[in-house]
RNA sequence: GCGCCCGUAGCUCAGGGGACAGAGCGGCGGACUUCUAAUCCGCGGGUCGGAGGUUCGAAUCCUCCCGGGCGCACCA
């Protein structure tokens, strides 16, 4: 692992020097060398020295090390490291053999794991609220497969109870020729489903499942509510239930939960929280190490119930991970657009997506923090799709194919023939923050990280494109190794986001 | 009332203990005999919601307050 990322290796052998683990971080300012780190304002206070002298005997030794050019004490106490050229290029030879794997494989012991995205009933299309599960959701995922572990998607949908009931007696209406039910479902895509005979239930579940395939996100396996609650006599005889006023409840309270919840109602019938109880044991069962929940904001009231239920089972709290994301609010033209799914005014994601663009809407739809309310203008985003930095990014991918194309039969060089430009050092140290990048936007569950990463490497790339020729120059194997690893790097962060990374644009 | 999330540039948002706070869009002004100008360069733009506290050091951590969103079912 550490062999394909510099950065760590060179964090090690700082760390050997300093006798504590040792984070270098890039500074913003040129003037403080390539990687800084305080590990002297750190040491100081436990060594009772003045931070200076402390950097200053660290200096010393690490300027020693392999491939440091310079080694400089700066303000209270920073050592600023600069790396020389053949560093540069070696860490670059290590991003081209590594190529596609370049910051994979990260994770220390490989997990079965869960992700159980959107999961939305089949009532109605899916709307741009479940993109956004989707996407975020599928983006998680692939981070997961990336560092190594071993992921299903799944999806989860209600095929009986009352809000199908609902559903079917709606489609039902519109077959008579009359009036959805006041309650019901109204769309117009109702008249399509009772256009043919059957059950509509399967069909609207196949529309839903061709427009995640669209918007690339394969779910593995899908299961049905109806097989999850045969189950639930075994999984209230697996938890920790008692009877009170007619109903029986689950003694979630006693695992971190607020309130102890209903399982089976004083009529006789179980909740929907039952049916959790027996799908997260029908998990469990299944062999998975870890259950990753991708919910909106308004369910974040389940992460302690599921948890109670995961420790009642016998599991460890933490096996239950429930990624809470915010609403997106949609506004058409300054108007609140509404989201509800009885409505016709809804925006569907098929509609988004001609509208913007797959890639566009991906982009747009993972580029802010989970945890941050999304407000889409869904006009301004179709009409100034041509703006959208996804595009910047994709055209550095494309500008880098176009000019490795060209460059057939020239062989690439990652060893520097001369000294490096400024854009060209930028460039190479940019192109290895992604194992960095990576781990944490996994760790944290947070790949807005990379869309906002991947616009600083096409930031770079375009300046170091901008001032310097490739083909033909006297630097031209070097550069083209340069090209060939930042399309590496490019291609990487746009695959986790499930982003084409196009050849000609 | 209780719980979760969020207040950072005109707008949409990054940054989640370090050195003068960033990007995109929008505004203004420049650059193509060129491997893709969907590019590059420059200018302007900020009480990081407010007040205390912890720290050598706070947009970042803690407390309180203000403002916004979402939840607090024997609904699904």
């Amino acid at each position: 692992m550490e062999g394909s990322d510099p950065i760590a290796a060179l964090e090690a052998a700082v760390t050997a020097v300093a006798g504590v683990p040792v984070e270098l971080e890039r500074p913003s300012e040129a003037r403080h060398g390539d990687y800084a780190t305080n590990v002297a304002l750190r040491l100081a206070g436990e060594r009772r020295q003045p931070p200076r002298e402390v950097a200053a005997e660290l200096a010393a030794r690490i300027a020693s090390l392999d491939g440091i050019a310079a080694v400089d004490v700066a303000g209270p106490g920073f050592l600023n490291l600069t790396v020389d050229d053949a560093w540069l290029g070696g860490a670059l030879a290590a991003v081209l053999r590594a190529g596609g794997g370049f910051g994979a494989r990260s994770a220390g012991a490989p997990e079965r794991i869960q992700v159980e995205l959107v999961s939305a009933n089949p009532t109605g299309p899916l709307t741009v609220a479940s993109a956004r599960n989707g996407a975020y959701g599928d983006a998680v995922a692939r981070l997961l497969e990336f560092a190594g572990h071993e992921v299903e998607r799944e999806y989860y949908y209600n095929d009986a109870g009352a809000q199908m009931d609902l559903f079917r007696a709606s489609v039902e209406a519109v077959r008579r020729g009359e009036e959805p039910p006041e309650d019901g479902y109204h769309g117009a895509y109702l008249a399509e489903l009772a256009d043919e005979p059957g059950d509509p239930v399967p069909r609207m579940l196949a529309r839903i499942e061709a427009a995640l395939e669209r918007f690339r996100i394969h779910v593995d396996t899908f299961e049905r509510q109806s097989a999850v609650e045969a189950e639930i006599p075994d999984a209230l005889a697996a938890i920790e239930t008692y009877e009170a006023d007619g109903a029986v409840w689950a003694a979630t309270s006693a695992h971190g939960d607020d309130r102890d919840r209903v399982v089976v109602r004083s009529d006789g019938t179980p909740t929907y929280f039952a049916a959790d109880a027996a799908y997260i044991r029908r998990k469990f069962a299944r062999g998975f190490d870890r259950l990753v929940y991708v919910l909106g904001a308004d369910h974040h009231g389940y992460v302690a119930r599921l948890a109670a239920l995961a420790e009642m089972l016998g599991k460890p709290r933490e096996a239950v991970e429930v990624l809470i994301y915010q609403l997106v609010h949609l506004t058409r033209g300054g108007e609140a657009a509404k989201m509800s799914k009885r409505r016709g005014d809804v925006v569907f994601l098929d509609d988004f997506l001609d509208e913007i663009g797959v890639d566009a809407a991906r982009w747009y739809l993972l580029s802010r923090g989970h945890d941050q309310t999304i407000e889409i203008d869904v006009d301004l985003a179709a009409e100034r799709s041509q703006k959208n930095p996804v595009y910047y990014v994709q055209y550095a991918h494309a500008r880098i194919a176009g000019v490795l194309r060209n460059a057939a039969g020239s062989r690439p060089d990652p060893a520097p023939g001369a000294a490096l430009a400024t854009e060209e050092r930028e460039l190479v140290k940019r192109l290895l923050e992604l194992p960095a990048i990576v781990r944490e936007a996994t760790a944290r569950r947070g790949p807005h990280a990379l869309p906002a990463y991947s616009i600083r490497v096409a930031d770079d790339f375009h300046r170091f494109y901008h001032h310097h020729r490739v083909l033909g120059s006297e630097a031209e194997a070097f550069r083209l190794a340069l090209c060939a690893g930042t399309r590496t790097v490019v291609a990487v962060c746009l695959d986790l986001m499930g982003v084409e990374a196009p050849e000609r644009m």
